[in-house]
DNA sequence: CAGTGAGCGAGCTTCCGCTTGACTT
């Protein structure tokens, strides 16, 4: 039995550690928290100074009482959980939960898994520290009390089941302002001149523009007449070096930006795919909002630069992290060794290990230089100068490995070209002859909309959430329908060119398609509604500045400076009145707007949220004739819609004709426009305007997708016409009636027969479930779902 | 998957942070 039992959160670093540490210590991990407030609203009694009731969670209780058991065997047990916060609390509740004595138990804490550091911190042991348990304390109440006591006036003033919270209300905030930002701006038109031109001697081009914009088409068209004339020369010529520093090492937020830039990964994906080269033991820890990295590291990686680039490459550097409440219990996310430029791994693994493995030692290493020339053209005929700039790498330094990306939006691409190209050889005083010039009319841009990742930038630079929680709040909001992720598409806009030709200026009217969005964050009408009605009532609450400023109250109580529960009461006291008295006066939050009357009826036409969404209404629930209605569709809100965009909904469904005998009807729904024909769903293609389509259309459309999924279909099996082989949208698969089955992995797909069929759905529990439930659904959702609720009230009833 | 469009009545929903599997699609 091992003499010294060493207790740290996470089973990956347990293993590393044991290996570190001989044979008279066993190593076990928490798996994180061990003890939670009870999930019941008496957790907290605000009466009796916030005392608090805790339990082991049912997921937890094996792992309590293994650690229990080897405790009591242990002659010493070593608290080794993160230097955090959270980390001091999770010693303190495995202390009181293993019941551990005074005299047998140790807490100590290290930065980075290396033997030499967790060594050292053997030598200097410490006791818990209760002021920051305490301050961690502190953190968890308050956020159960603005959740639990906050999310039931929803309940009540807007609809059941909403939640809101510390940190998840000014997540979605930030998108409900930064989509009325969006809305109310309005684009400035500007013209922007870009010039070509030719050396005398050569036929090297290159490129010059007007370092400012015209306002007006008149004064653009008026430079250009003024060029047709002029004589070109380079009137100075400026060299200067520039140099480019590499970024530091990621955290977990920048890891969650570069993946989604350069990968497309959401921020989920990232963090489950960092999980698994974590646990293979190929990068340190994926949660953290550190950028500092290990001697250790920090030698590995010279080592390695050295060995693959030479000398000159490497720079030692060390990097402070600059965002608000940062706790710095971890590395940086760098590669276990340097050494391993690739790794074995799926797909996803590869690329994102590379990510990680490029910026850790892009961090370490020397500058990019580059010379950066700038030459000003002179125009005989105007005041104004034109300028080329060009830039010629001198040392590529760290961009040997790593180029960072930035958020820029692509759109408008024409903008940024030229910006770093190579400029021809040129002196002062030569002549250029003018090759092309234009003048361009570009619009200015409304600030950029959220995607996961820059959302994630943004709470984090307001010391909002942390590394471990950026991911689920980000699902958060979205599995509560205050904000979707999606595409949409942008709108056709005309832009002016002049150009010069044939010693003219000659106008030209182009089109852009502009504001389309891909994989952005969207606010919902319900998100708007719970926001506004959150900032009306509890506006202190769900600032922007909020959790700064209750981060640093838990700070003076982890210095010893405040005591924990007087920082609640202070807290609690105002806050609670607000929601009781929310409770008693506010009224109901709608967003109810009436566009105008319907000129067929003369009843009024109004929009306003509904128990399945988002509709406009004509008429009023009292008339004698029955009220319309008509769902929203994707992009529109109350907020925004048009009378025009509201009369327009109820022209669908619509009859376009017939086929085969069977009505066709084409209709919008959730997914976009289709036509229903007999029982059958076909979707429209893109760009088909619904309100256009013709009967040959429809037909045609119809023949189309049938022909497609004949040509989905592998092969139907002779023993079950129910039975086939399709290829899916992830590969090929099995249907077998209702259900569809997986093909196991490495199987030839042509040597399936008909018996594997039936044994692989015959253990597929999901699947037959899944079918179960897809042929019963339509029949009985609604005795299902009663049944339902009176089985779970007997069961909590059975319970208590 | 998709067109709907609340009220006689019981109990449920909900927070943030720390971890990993056990789940479903």
């Amino acid at each position: 039995m091992a003499k010294n039992l060493l207790i740290v959160e996470s089973p990956a670093k347990a293993k590393t550690i044991e290996g570190y540490l001989g044979k008279d210590f066993l190593v076990k991990s928490s798996y994180g928290h061990i003890r939670d407030l009870v999930k019941t609203d008496d957790a907290i009694d605000t009466e009796d100074n916030f005392k608090q009731k805790y339990e082991v969670p049912s997921d937890k209780k094996s792992v309590v009482s293994e650690l229990k058991k080897l405790a009591k065997e242990a002659e010493m047990v070593w608290l080794a959980s993160d230097e955090d916060r959270e980390g001091e609390a999770i010693s303190w509740h495995l202390y009181e939960t293993l019941a551990l004595k005074d005299d047998k138990t140790k807490r100590i804490v290290f930065h980075e898994i290396t033997k030499p550091a967790i060594l050292s911190a053997i030598e200097k042991p410490r006791k818990i520290d209760f002021n920051l348990v305490n301050a961690q304390q502190a953190r968890r109440v308050l956020d159960r009390l603005v959740g639990f006591e906050l999310s039931p006036v929803l309940w009540k003033k807007v609809k059941p089941s909403l939640s809101a919270g510390r940190v998840q209300s000014v997540a979605v905030r930030l998108i409900v302002e930064r989509e009325r930002e969006i809305n109310r701006f309005e684009a400035e038109a500007s013209y922007k001149i870009v010039a070509q031109f030719t050396t005398g001697k050569g036929r090297e081009q290159f490129k010059a523009e007007l370092p400012h914009r015209f306002e007006r088409k008149e004064d653009a068209a008026q430079f250009l007449n003024d060029c047709i004339q002029a004589s070109f020369s380079i009137a100075s010529l400026e060299k200067k070096p520039a140099k480019r520093s590499p970024s530091a090492p990621f955290t977990t937020s920048t890891l969650q930006q570069e993946a989604s830039r350069k990968l497309g990964f959401s921020v989920a994906r990232t963090m489950q795919v960092a999980q698994r080269l974590y646990e293979a033991g190929r990068i340190t820890y994926m949660r953290t909002d550190s950028v500092n990295l290990s001697d250790t590291a920090i030698n590995a990686a010279e080592q390695e630069i050295v060995n693959a680039y030479g000398e000159k490459y490497h720079k030692l550097r060390r990097y402070k992290t600059k965002s608000a409440g940062a706790q710095e219990a971890h590395e940086a996310i760098r590669p276990t060794y340097f050494s391993e430029h690739s790794i074995d791994g799926d797909n996803a693994e590869r690329r994102l290990y590379e990510l990680i493995w490029k910026r850790a030692i892009a961090s370490q290493m020397s500058e990019a230089e580059f010379e950066k020339t700038t030459a000003k053209i002179d125009v005989s005929t105007r005041s104004e100068d034109l300028v080329a700039t060009g830039e010629i790498m001198k040392f590529d330094g760290f961009l040997k490995v790593y180029m960072e990306s930035s958020d820029d939006d692509s759109e408008n691409t024409q903008d940024q070209e030229g910006d770093n190209a190579l400029l021809p050889p040129l002196e002062k005083g030569q002549a250029l002859s003018l090759k092309a010039m234009n003048a361009t009319q570009r619009f200015s841009r409304p600030p950029a909309r959220y995607t996961e990742a820059s959302l994630v930038k943004k709470l984090e630079e307001l010391g909002i959430g942390r590394p471990s929680t950026y991911a689920p709040t980000i699902s958060t909001i979205q599995n509560r329908g205050y904000v979707v992720k999606e595409d949409r598409d942008g709108r056709e806009r005309h832009y002016t060119v002049l150009t010069i030709s044939e010693q003219q200026v000659l106008e030209e009217l182009k089109t852009e398609t502009t504001g389309a969005e891909r994989s952005k964050m969207f606010p919902t009408d319900i998100g708007v509604l719970v926001n506004d009605f959150l900032v009306e009532h509890f506006n202190d609450i769900i600032d922007y500045h909020f959790t700064a400023k209750v981060e640093k109250e838990f700070d003076e109580i982890a210095q010893g400076d405040k005591e924990w529960t007087a920082m609640l009461k202070d807290f609690y006291g105002p806050f609670h009145h607000g929601i009781q008295d929310t409770l008693e006066n506010a009224d109901r939050a709608s967003h109810e707007r009436e566009l105008g009357v319907d000129p067929a009826s003369g009843k009024p036409v109004t929009v306003r949220v509904g128990r399945f969404g988002p509709l406009v209404q004509i008429g009023a629930a009292d008339d004698e004739e029955k009220p319309r209605f008509a769902s929203l569709r994707k992009g529109q809100m109350i907020e925004t819609i048009s009378f025009e965009e509201a009369m327009d909904l109820f022209k669908l469904p619509k009859k376009v004709g017939e086929f085969e005998e069977k009505e066709m009807t084409v209709a919008i729904g959730r997914f976009g426009p289709y036509i229903r024909h007999a029982s059958a769903f076909y979707s429209l293609p893109k760009g088909v305007d619904p309100m256009e389509v013709s009967e040959d259309e429809a037909i045609q459309i119809i023949k189309e997708k049938r022909q497609k999924d004949i040509e989905k279909v592998i092969r139907v099996f002779e023993e079950n016409a129910e039975a086939q082989i399709e290829n899916g949208r992830w590969g090929p698969f099995i249907r077998l009636g209702k259900q569809n089955v997986k093909i196991p992995k490495g199987t030839d797909v042509d040597k399936i027969t008909y018996e594997d069929v039936l044994k692989w759905a015959d253990a597929d529990p999901k699947g037959k479930a899944a079918a179960a439930k897809k042929a019963g659904a339509k029949a009985t959702t609604k005795k299902a779902t009663t049944k339902k609720t009176t089985a779970k009230k007997t069961t909590t009833k059975a319970k208590k």
